[in-house]
DNA sequence: TTTATATTTCTAAATATATCGAAATATAGA
DNA sequence: TCTATATTTCGATATATTTAGAAATATAAA
């Protein structure tokens, strides 16, 4: 095989995203109960600390699992149905 | 949350398999054409030692992505359909 | 404006992972 | 048996990732 094509490094990102224990129980209490805020989810987990959380949640979304609405001063955060269907259908049950 | 739970130890095995470049792209040239054994996928990607390449082979094999078949010195891999379905059909395109 | 809460950024430390070369193991065939 | 080829294991190193605390930023409300 040849270069990284855009392609390869997205899912690349989905599925590196999806492979730790945190972040995948993020995206999969996201998955059943939409709209929690990144404090919601913290309390939903054993000790995290909101740093990590923040850390945790930026990759969600960069890779585009997550897609997020802010109000206020919280965020909203949603498991997007499209990229969750063609990379980890998984999340959704 | 609480404790990790053999379901969710599961999907992060797979997922951290598939959340690296050199191992996603051998699972997609698997998924287009079965039964490589190792140093026919080594001659398809670009410089890969032996030793790396068994080391990603085992982490997709365990984590039961990938079906094996030896055949005297040499092992036949392909993808494991069902796996792929539940947690990544983006594999099978 | 001051205070409280939510989230992010920065920095550093601990842990995990990817990679290779060399040696080891396994099997086929001369 | 000896040789060649395929794959794995071991040991070491370089790189990446996870994590948290402290400080910074953002917004709402008193």
């Amino acid at each position: 095989m040849g270069e990284d094509n855009e392609e390869v490094k997205q899912a690349v990102k989905v599925y590196k995203a999806l492979g730790e224990p945190t972040r995948i129980k993020i995206a999969m209490l996201l998955a059943e109960e939409k709209n929690l805020c990144c404090s919601d989810i913290g309390s939903k987990l054993e000790s995290v600390a909101g740093s990590t959380l923040s850390h945790h949640l930026k990759q969600l979304t960069e890779c585009g699992l997550l897609n997020l609405r802010k109000d206020g001063t919280y965020i909203y955060y949603s498991v997007n149905k499209e990229m969750a269907l063609k990379y980890a259908p998984y999340l959704l049950g």
